[in-house]
Parts: C-alpha cells; structure tokens; sequence
DNA sequence: ATCACTATAGATACTAGGTCTCATTAAGGA
DNA sequence: TCCTTAATGAGACCTAGTATCTATAGTGAT
C-alpha cells in the first residue's frame, strides 16, 4: 500500500511539473500528505500534519493543484468547501455523510437532461456543479454510530 | 413596484412572527432591502445599503431567514456562496454568469435519475446540491457586455 | 398606559479560511 | 558552478462569520 501512495504522490509532482512548476521539498511533502489521505480534507488538516510547513504555502499548494487540475473542491452539505483527490475530468462526488468518504459518481448523465431543461428556460448551459449526500454501502451494513449512542 | 416589494417585505417579516420572532426595526429594514434585490447577494452587499445597522445583526438575521426558509444560499462557479431569495422547497438554480440573475430551475427531476445511480454505487441517497450556470436569455439575446469592450 | 420579562441589538473580540508583500532561499538550466 | 527566477516562510491583512456582553426595545399581562 505504501508504494503505491508513494506513486501516488510521485504522480501529483510529475502533473506540476509537466506544466512547468518546480518539484520542491515542501511540494513533494504535501503531495505525500495528500496521496495519503483517504477522504476529503482541509488545509488547516494538512497544517496539522505537516506543521513545519508555512501556512501561505500550503495554501499556495493546494490552489496550484486545484489548477493543474488534480485536486478538486467538495461542497460538503453545510456549505464547507474540502479538498480531495480529482480523477481528472469532470465528475460528481457521492459523499457519505456518517464516515466521510466519497466516490466518484459514475454513469450519471446529467448533463443531457440538464441541456434540455435549461433551453426551456431560455438559458444557454454552460456548467453545472453537483454534490450527491447519502450513506456508503458499509456505513448502510454496518452498525451506525447514532444505533450505538442510543443504546 | 415598490407596493410589492413592500409586500414582500412584510411577508418575509411575516414568516419570522409566524415563528415566534419579534418584528423588530432593524428586521423590517432588512427584509426591505433584500425584497428589493434582484439577484443574489452578499451579506456585505446587505451592510452597504444599511450602515446603520450593526454587522452581527446582520449576520443574524440572514442565518434566520435561511433557517425559516425565506432566504437560500446559491454557490457560484468558484465556491462563493452567496444569498437569495427562496422560493420554498428543495430546487434548484439557474445562475446567470453574465448578469448574476438566477431562475429557478423547474421540471427538473433529477431524484429519479440520482436514486439510480447512487444505488447502483451501494449509496443510500439522502440529499443533494446542484447549480447549474450558463446565460441567461437576455444576456444571450443583447450584445454581451464582452463584444462591446472588443470593439 | 405601564410594567416586567426576555429577545434582540450593537459593539467588539475572536475564529476560520485564504491572500498579499517582501526579504531570503533553493531549483535547475547554461 | 553560477545565475536567474520561482518558491518559501513570516507575518500583515482580508472576508465571512460567530461569541460575548451590556444596553435596549418588543410584547403580553396588568
């Protein structure tokens, strides 16, 4: 498992470079940090696991590859904004609500039948952004944490 | 025009005393002011118009009538929320991103399809967010302001 | 019309998330 | 190895919003 994070994250400093950007060390720190996580985050969590790291540079980072394009933002169901792992193009995120994962929401044409329904508005589509909230297949199987707090 | 905003105006306030809140002046002045925006707005955009009033009283009132339902948040394309009227019930936007106008999205079952996919992902569905941007059509049917500037 | 109760207002400090500035450091190509 | 320039870190600053506290004003009962 570690080798592939470590891929992972090799990955993400080739994207930055690819488009001109220095590999530096604070660079290659939070492309490990990243690789690593396993759900959206936040900067200040990143903060927290790389305290060594300048806050402006975190931030510097994080935007940098939001626009390179291999981090994307989530809308959280609160109006929050995280961070996580783009598997590039543009897609939709199912969010579990009790454990926090997310998974790429696959087959969904909205699209089409956004198209239609805007050019009955009289409105020429030109993007959309959706965010889907629910519960993940092991958090539905499982024992939820709110069955075993009102026991 | 100014007799429906002013009727506006006081079925917002009338929905906060349906609730058990006080009319109070600074709540009538702020539900004057949002009945007279057209389009989405910022709690700064509310402090400009009134810069007598305090600013955490500001900041009340829009959590307020989000929590009554009489305002919603809108996500712009680059993760700004910002606030609007609602038309009541679960919908949707259509955001202007020429002349920040929005309408609301109608006909639009997008549940059926989610409820589809999400299961096919092993997801219980429980909610979602969309926003859906483009021109509107009188942005589209005038010379943009972005012609014009070319000239 | 007044009283008393308590919600609300305003001032202000504080927090979170993010950007800007600027002097210093370190990539990496010649 | 040197030189250029991108990137860093420190810290000020900004925007949006919340918390705290005292003073005030709505409102129902008298």
């Amino acid at each position: 498992m570690r080798k592939r994070v470590n891929a992972l994250a090799e990955q993400l400093l080739e994207t930055l470079e690819e488009q001109g950007y220095r590999s530096t060390s604070p660079r290659r720190a939070v492309a490990q940090v990243i690789a690593n996580q396993d759900k959206h985050f936040t900067a200040e969590d990143l903060r927290e696991q790389l305290p060594t790291l300048g806050r402006a540079t975190i931030f510097r980072s994080l935007k940098l590859l939001v626009e390179t394009g291999v981090l994307c933002r989530v809308l959280l169901e609160d109006g929050d904004l995280h961070y996580q792992l783009s598997h590039r193009g543009h897609h939709h995120h199912l969010l579990c609500v009790e454990c926090g994962s997310s998974q790429d929401l696959l087959g969904c044409d909205i699209q089409e039948l956004l198209q239609k329904t805007s050019a009955s508005h009289g409105f020429e589509l030109s993007g959309h952004w959706l965010e889907v909230y629910g519960r993940c297949r092991s958090c539905t199987t499982s024992v939820s944490s709110a069955e075993l707090t009102a026991v």
